[in-house]
RNA sequence: GGGGUAGUGGUUUAGCUUGGCAUGAUACGUGCUUUGGGAGCAUGAGGUCGUCGGUUCAAAUCCGACCUACCCCA
């Protein structure tokens, strides 16, 4: 199980040992979410509506089914999603007049009844969100948690005045995204995606990306300015305090389960996964060190360390299977567990226990006295750890380049003066598409690397998964 | 979208060429012993050989289709 030598294979192998997944579902690119897996996953959509909530957004929760006609209102959105939707035909036996199709995101069922929620003025903005499972009908090769057809998502729907407060969310999300990305220690880039590759329906889209070990890059989610392109369709309209009716401006913002893939590829190691301590459903797991003449005391002293670190809101497990501790220490690891307290007569003995660090393996001694406080600031630190590592990991991961010949398997920048005619001759050229142009104005100096017109625009192309 | 490889107890694997009793390891249950980096011994249970169809006295094995997984190319 080497990550460096074939990470496709260890990517694979992983998923399926750590128990995050089921894979023996017998449907195409739908997976079983395994109690391990579900927890951490939960754990990252707590994430999420902690901070959705914390920022005026309202979880509301759709329906998965959506009218053929309802679906089709937006001629450019559904155009992008015709060829991967599940369509329901029939109610039983009989066919069904009106088609139903199974959500591949929500706009086109949300939007028909946002138009009947707002008024007024006054009830702008309205912000909800919503997590749900979306589907669609992938015809690449599939993989856990970064291309199934059923697919666990998050996604916000705001609806406000006029384009300036629409802007001001986008603004926002990336405010929520920087702190739910710091919680789960991933890296990522904001990419504004090019013309031809924009969300269908959006007036422009903001890839969130992120770069894995191999190079390839991986998109964690987007965000979405509509202006008023479904507004207008699904006749979204307020009425505004001078009296006029106007439509709405709207943005989205979702990311997937792909987040546990980035985590999982991104953090793991020949071990197995290393979880951020935010997102493992265990923080702490407590290995009793049992000896001949010495179970009671050990185990004693194991479970008075676990209810104490427990009472002081530490997500902690004893694990007290009748197994070697060698086989348990192995067996977390390979499942993530950020920490691990090992407590046996030496330590009872010397008023220690001894602490090890999954994700560097370092062995320290800790006074049992006062450990709650001290395991908070190392969970802490490990959370510092793994957010700079992934960085650094990512930035060396990233080059830029003058020449689009004998490019590295990595993210790379370049010169682009921003015609769609050389955008598409970067793509050929490069074999690699063009993911987008940083947000905002980096002073970068340079030329496009196809016409060689000056340019203060770069771009980024990679191999994206 | 095109091409390729594979599917046998939970996992992994032998058997397939040349049709004739389903092989081992690992994991699992029980008992004893052990416990600071994957313990040992004894014993027990577990398989519609991916699915459907065809050939045959007889199919895990030969043929066809489909499903699923994985790899390569666009």
């Amino acid at each position: 199980m080497k990550k460096a030598e074939d990470f496709s294979e260890w990517y694979n192998e992983i998923v399926e040992r750590a128990s995050l997944t089921d894979k023996r579902y017998p449907v195409k690119g739908m997976n079983v979410w395994t109690p391990y897996g579900w927890k951490i996953m939960r754990a990252i959509d707590a994430c999420i509506r902690e901070e959705l909530d914390a920022t005026g957004h309202d979880e509301v929760c759709f329906p998965l089914l959506i009218p053929e006609d309802q679906f089709a209102k937006e001629k450019e959105h559904i155009k992008g999603f015709d060829e991967e939707v599940f369509w329901v035909t029939h109610a039983g036996l009989t066919p069904l007049d009106v088609k139903l199709l199974l959500r591949p995101t929500s706009e086109t069922a949300m939007y028909p009844i946002f138009s009947l929620w707002v008024r007024s003025h006054a009830d702008l903005p309205m912000k909800t969100y919503q997590i749900v499972n979306t589907f669609r009908y992938e015809t690449k090769q599939t993989r856990a948690f970064i291309r199934v057809r059923e697919i666990h998502f998050f996604e916000s729907h705001t609806c406000h005045v006029d384009y300036e407060d629409a802007e001001r969310q986008v603004r926002q999300d990336y405010e929520m995204l920087s702190r739910l990305a710091r919680k789960w220690c991933l890296p990522y880039l904001l990419l504004k995606r090019t013309e031809w590759d924009k969300f269908p329906g959006a007036v422009y889209t903001v890839g969130i990306d992120t770069v894995l070990p191999h190079g390839k890059t991986l998109q964690l989610g987007s965000i979405h300015q509509y202006r008023d392109n479904f507004s207008k369709p699904y006749d979204i309209k307020y009425e505004g305090n001078d009296g006029e009716h106007r439509h709405v401006h709207q943005t989205t913002f979702g990311m997937s389960e792909r987040l546990i893939g980035a985590i999982v590829a991104i953090h793991g190691d020949d071990k197995g996964l290393v979880l951020p301590p935010d997102v493992a459903s265990i923080q702490v797991v407590v290995v009793p060190v049992l000896a001949k003449g010495a179970t009671d005391t050990v185990s004693k002293s194991a479970r008075e360390l676990t209810s104490e670190l427990e009472s002081a809101g530490i997500r902690v497990h004893i694990d007290e299977r009748d197994i070697r501790p060698g086989a348990k220490y192995y067996d977390w690891e390979l499942k993530g567990v950020p920490l691990r307290l090992e407590i046996g007569m030496k330590d009872i003995e010397k008023g220690v226990v001894t602490l090890v660090r999954r994700h560097c393996t370092e062995k320290t001694l800790v006074d049992r006295k006062g450990i709650a406080d001290a395991i908070r600031g190392v969970l802490e630190e490990i959370a510092a750890d793994l957010l700079a590592d992934a960085s650094a990991a990512m930035n060396a991961n990233t080059v830029t380049v003058d020449s689009l010949e004998d490019l590295p398997d990595k993210l790379i920048k370049t010169g682009w003066c921003g015609s769609e005619e050389c955008g598409h001759r970067i793509e050929d050229l490069s074999e690699r598409d063009m993911i987008g142009t940083p947000i905002a104005d980096e002073g970068y100096k340079g030329m496009c690397v196809v016409c060689g017109k000056p340019t203060t625009t770069p771009v980024f192309i990679a191999k994206a998964m």
